[in-house]
DNA sequence: ACATAATTCAAACAAGTGTTTGACAAGTCA
DNA sequence: TGACTTGTCAAACACTTGTTTGAATTATGT
């Protein structure tokens, strides 16, 4: 095996068929999923040979993690929860910004896109990533979502009403992810295209979602 | 093939593989999803013989397509979208009572959650089963919500508004089963266990998206 | 009872899968 | 240079898949 350390040259070679199986399967592994890829279709893709897969990552199933290690901590990166909101901005500003950041990540395309199908298939079998992923992830960004929404309804962090509203805000947000080929089919072009029509949808939830808690009958004893 | 008419004790042992196979399949499907889905295991669970899914269904796809229809079919008649609820009814009380069985059809056990499952697994990898499925089931809710939130806010039903409300509406009560993982990870006991704590759930949304549909600034002109 | 149709069954089939092999070229370092 | 490692390649391997086959079995209608 690699016990000599290779040139530079050489380590650049293999660096690059490396790289080129790491975005090839991204892009396969995206369009079909694990299953449906075939090691084959990755190689053609990736100009490289149908044994490459098994020497450079040992199985397909490696590979797969790799890809996913590649791509996963890039979504966060682009696009933060509050997007440069200051922090002493009125909260219905930050609710904007927090629903337009989760939406740009949804519809974001490239690798960053392919995070999301990943935790997709952990809604249906979690593995133990999904545990460190709650805690270092998600709950920071729930616990940011709850004080603007207490904020906003003038409620304490821990009511249970805020933890519904929450949930009911970021429900609108992660359907047309999670429903994503039933919406497409429901309303052909429904689903944004562009920064402006994100923008519009952003709009909608935000609006919907303001009136609700400002409206909600038992928001105020 | 089929030419004679059965008698009824023949027609009962077909129809008794077939049901077989059916829950059969549709128990293995929701746990593995279709691809990784053997006829093998399906007939060993269904006690069939392996040729059995291509007799009395032609493929491994067919199937598929059959135990969906099958497991929505059930649901729906489990819990029918607006429970008996008279057509002249308010729309509000017609929206609550979708809500509410869109809810028990979702926090269900037995049987009938693989459809959830099954569907869920639609989501990220769709097979040719979706389509059919679409029109056949789901555009004909859809409708039905679409009819009675024009009616709410009092807007035509090719509205944009009126279908992005009714998205609102579905995403939260869809989210408790798309983001179960998650939900109860990030707060334990939350998940509704019994039926007292569905109704509980079901109200919340009701009245968030009543309030959200009623006071939305654009609502009317 | 008999011919016919419907159903079941074990075995085999054809195709596709991920993986392994062994040879070969190229680079590395003594 | 020459032993050694790294990377690539075509071919083959071992295995699983869904499906088909043809005979055996069971039920049906006259």
């Amino acid at each position: 095996m690699k016990l000599n350390m290779p040139t530079e040259f050489a380590e650049a070679s293999a660096d690059e068929t490396r790289h080129h199986l790491l975005d090839a399967a991204g892009a396969v592994f995206a369009e079909v999923g694990f299953r449906d890829a075939t090691v084959r279709e990755i190689c053609r893709r990736a100009g490289a040979n149908i044994a490459a897969i098994n020497y450079h990552f040992g199985d397909k199933e490696t590979l797969y993690l790799e890809v996913l290690r590649y791509s996963h901590g890039k979504a966060l990166e682009k696009y933060p929860p509050l997007m440069g909101v200051p922090a002493d901005a009125p909260p219905e500003k930050k609710l904007r910004a927090f629903v337009h950041s989760l939406l740009l990540r949804i519809f974001d395309k490239g690798p960053t896109s392919w995070h999301g199908k990943v935790m997709l298939r952990e809604m249906i079998e979690p593995t133990e990533a999904m545990d460190s992923l709650i805690e270092e992830r998600i709950r920071p960004m729930a616990s940011q979502l709850w004080q603007i929404v207490s904020e906003i309804m003038d409620l304490p962090m821990n009511d249970e009403r805020v933890r519904l509203c929450s949930f009911s805000v970021v429900s609108q947000c992660v359907f047309y992810h999670h429903c994503r080929p039933v919406v497409t089919r429901l309303i052909p072009n429904e689903l944004p295209q562009d920064a402006a029509s994100i923008e519009h949808l952003a709009d909608h939830i935000t609006k919907f979602s303001l009136a609700a808690m400002k409206h909600l009958p038992t928001a105020k004893r």
